[in-house]
DNA sequence: TTTACATATTCCTATATTGGTATATATTTT
DNA sequence: AAAATATATACCAATATAGGAATATGTAAA
């Protein structure tokens, strides 16, 4: 046997770099599909697809509007994610304080990957 | 182009059933790659492998002790899962107050799959 | 110094996945 | 009705997986 399905559950919807941008470029707003190709400066199907994506996975959701369809973030299913990394808390050990400083240098990498 | 390399981010590496359930059974403790063998059902090259990513990521960590590989999840890394998840907060809504069930269910189908 | 044990790694296969291009499907405008 | 616009989908290529079996490697025990 081989791999099994992934992306249809939050944590591989999250997974990959360009649905993380999607979420955060859309959350708390209405933009439609053009409007984010020209945001993000992905070609459409590319757009298209990852928010069919996270639609089907339930972390955005979609209104017919003409010929437009406006898209937007559900973000309650990031409570999943939430629910399952917090259980580890109280194993953080401080030492990671330089957290900051790896955040930050993941943020560029990701940039430059893009 | 094609798919670019993944696992190897705290995202991915989460992103993966087996790996969530490794990290699951083995925060707080120590264990060798034959305990955990036993203790998951799976095949020791597949635990050694999960476990190989999960140390390249920096989730896991481990200590040579005469023949055996004692293993440990180093959990601070999640900092920056919870950090990403968090600045959504602000845009959940209470709609999902079913997010119990919701849970229950995602676990049960996990629980199915493997 | 063999033999047994613990673990990692290599090799293979099947399949999922991203990305791109071209095309189909609405819907609106002219 | 035809043209234009917005979006989704189908198709294709490249590659990254996950999983399994066999094997290599390292260490301890006999």
């Amino acid at each position: 046997m081989a791999r099994a399905k992934t992306t249809l559950d939050p944590f591989n919807a999250i997974a990959e770099p360009k649905r993380r941008a999607l979420i955060e470029a859309l959350v708390g707003k209405e933009l439609t599909v053009t409007e984010i190709v020209e945001l993000m400066g992905w070609n459409q199907p590319m757009v298209s697809k990852h928010l069919s994506v996270l639609k089907q996975v339930g972390l955005v959701s979609e209104k017919k509007e003409g010929r437009y369809r406006v898209y937007k973030v559900d973000a309650d299913l990031l409570k999943i994610i939430q629910n399952w990394v917090i259980q580890f808390e109280p194993y953080w050990n401080n030492k990671l304080d330089n957290l900051e400083a790896y955040l930050n240098q993941i943020q560029a990498k990701e940039v430059n990957d893009e």
